[in-house]
DNA sequence: TTGTGTTTTATTGCCTCC
DNA sequence: GGAGGCAATAAAACACAA
């Protein structure tokens, strides 16, 4: 059994690689590059059949020298690995992996341009769903925020009332005692003296009180906060964890990283010297 | 078997860097 | 101006449901 990959070092095969891809790796580039001729177009190849075909011996006796073929598992698993260690790819480097497996270095290099940008959309919907998680959880903390706000003002409004009944009480109080001393001035004023300061000290037992000061009752404010404590609602502006995804083979470098990093303690910073990742 | 959506390999044109 | 990178795209291979 031929070995799928040895098709490369068949020089017959290889011409195959010639026709379709030019006798070099800048061949096609723009600039010193020249463009696909109209025959080379029609040359094109197509791929495998089948993956079976990968390993079928007659397959390769019997195809065209134009057939264009997929990469052997074995060809992209080395190519895989090279991406691993470095994402890009200096001349050196593909041209001994375009030894090595049998490739025009044009196609090492093809090969890692659209595995940067496979790399590139799966970054992409990782930071998306990052993104999407810290939205949530915002959105979540903002809901009970503003309930626990509608809450509080309620229990205001209720303790205002409460209030307004008892002075009315006490005013009510305090003129039917003006009444029946009346010509005793000095007595009345005690006595109100008395009521007022009895006032102050029965409403002084919690933190906040409430005071007359003319201009209607305030919350006096003893140090709690009105709003919920950073303590009471952890993580408001902290983005999910976010747990390695898929494969967990790949780094969780964002393209936004800067914008997250302060919400996410979680997310792993690559380094980004080109530490490298792979998926499978 | 066939239709359809996805993946892979490769091309093209534009851009940037040296 | 050449080399190389990237985005957009083509087209064949592949996967899979009906």
């Amino acid at each position: 059994m031929m070995e799928p990959g040895r098709i490369f070092f068949d020089p017959s095969a290889c011409h195959a690689n010639m026709l379709f891809l030019g006798n070099g790796d800048s061949a096609f580039r723009g600039g010193g590059r020249s463009m696909m001729s109209i025959e080379e177009t029609s040359k094109r190849r197509p791929f495998f059949s089948s993956s079976d075909d990968l390993y079928d011996e007659s397959y390769y006796d019997d195809q065209s020298p134009e057939k264009k073929r997929r990469l052997t598992p074995d060809q992209v698993h080395m190519l895989e690995k090279s991406f691993e260690t470095e994402n890009k790819l200096e001349p050196e480097r593909k041209t001994q992996l375009a030894k090595k497996l049998g490739l025009q270095p044009r196609q090492v290099a093809v090969w890692f341009q659209n595995r940067r940008a496979r790399w590139k959309t799966k970054q992409l919907e990782r930071d998306y769903d990052v993104l999407k998680s810290s939205y949530d959880a915002l959105l979540s903390n903002y809901d009970t925020l503003v309930k626990e706000n509608d809450k509080l003002k309620s229990e205001v409004v209720s303790l205002t009332e409460k209030v307004e009944v008892k002075e009315e009480e006490e005013n009510k109080e305090v003129d039917e005692l003006g009444v029946e001393n009346m010509g005793n001035v000095s007595g009345g004023v005690l006595l109100m003296s008395n009521k007022i300061e009895d006032g102050l000290s029965s409403g002084s037992g919690g933190s906040s009180a409430v005071v007359d000061d003319h201009d209607g009752p305030q919350l006096v404010d003893s140090g709690d906060s009105y709003f919920p404590s950073d303590h009471e609602y952890p993580g408001c502006m902290a983005a999910v964890d976010q747990s390695e995804e898929d494969d967990g083979s790949d780094d969780g470098r964002s393209y936004f990283s800067n914008v997250l990093v302060a919400a996410d303690d979680h997310q792993q910073e690559e380094p980004m010297g080109m530490g490298w990742w792979v998926w499978s």
